[in-house]
DNA sequence: TATTGTTATACTCTATAACTATA
DNA sequence: TATAGTTATAGAGTATAACAATA
């Protein structure tokens, strides 16, 4: 037995928080993949094969996804000084800027549609959603 | 002030959400906007254009969306009996019977999610989101 | 004239397969 | 031989602009 309102409510969840996402994206003329591109280059400077884990992508999507983000000013590649076959890839002063305002912009955006909650039931969402979300990680791993 | 654990959390739980709506797209050769199109018709047999408005799509993509899903058998046109410049779009049997499925494996996948939280605290994040929901349904009806 | 839908065009995004350079 | 990344190719998905048919 599954719980019909719940799985509902947490899909129609989800696509209010992507369109937001994609909205504000769209704002700057970034897809929602270019926003989760700059989102994981924030905060790391990983290499090709590792954004291809990150994004769940392909090598060569990464290639043309960098290839374009790097057109536009937004990132860059630097080459490993360890090994040769390998390429970093870094944000840039341009797409760090637009990170940091799209992310407070989606976070003011966010806000503002839990604003009608009470703190308390605020508190309960966050541990509720972490709940889930640890759970999801759980089953990702099963499947590995 | 923003609450950043919160929007954190809602933005991964959006993420683990829709993976698993396009995972399970996937495992029948559906993108996410095939399985949204699938989703819409079910319920509805709308024109082109409220299709347009429920995907938030242009008239000329719902055209190619259309085109491709027809040519896989998911889904028919119909000439309206009222009005010759209108056309509905409703679902096939096959295509009713993908959806059908799909919506199943997706509940299935979202209720062992949720498996690990209690009956009550179920309730409560139904509740919640779908304050969330509500809020949000709102604020985009303030920026029409 | 206004509206509905299609078509032409251009671009992003994606995967597969073949390739290059390095290990 | 194996691995990291690129390139060639093909197709889905998207929007803009021009168009045809109908109202």
């Amino acid at each position: 037995m599954t719980d019909t309102d719940l799985v509902d409510a947490l899909a129609q969840l989800s696509f209010l928080v992507q369109n937001a996402l994609a909205e504000i994206g769209a704002q700057h003329d970034l897809s929602l993949v270019q926003v989760r591109l700059l989102g994981v280059l924030r905060d790391h400077e990983p290499t090709m094969q590792e954004l291809g884990r990150h994004l769940g992508l392909d090598k060569s999507s990464i290639s043309g996804l960098v290839d374009r983000a790097q057109r536009r000013g937004l990132v860059t590649r630097t080459a490993s000084p360890v090994d040769r076959r390998v390429t970093h890839v870094s944000i840039t002063e341009t797409g760090q800027r637009l990170a940091t305002e799209g992310a407070a912009v989606f976070a003011e955006h966010i806000s503002s549609l839990v604003a009608g909650l009470s703190a308390a039931d605020r508190r309960t969402l966050t541990r509720l959603a972490h709940q889930v979300i640890s759970n999801g990680s759980r089953v990702s791993e099963e499947h590995d």
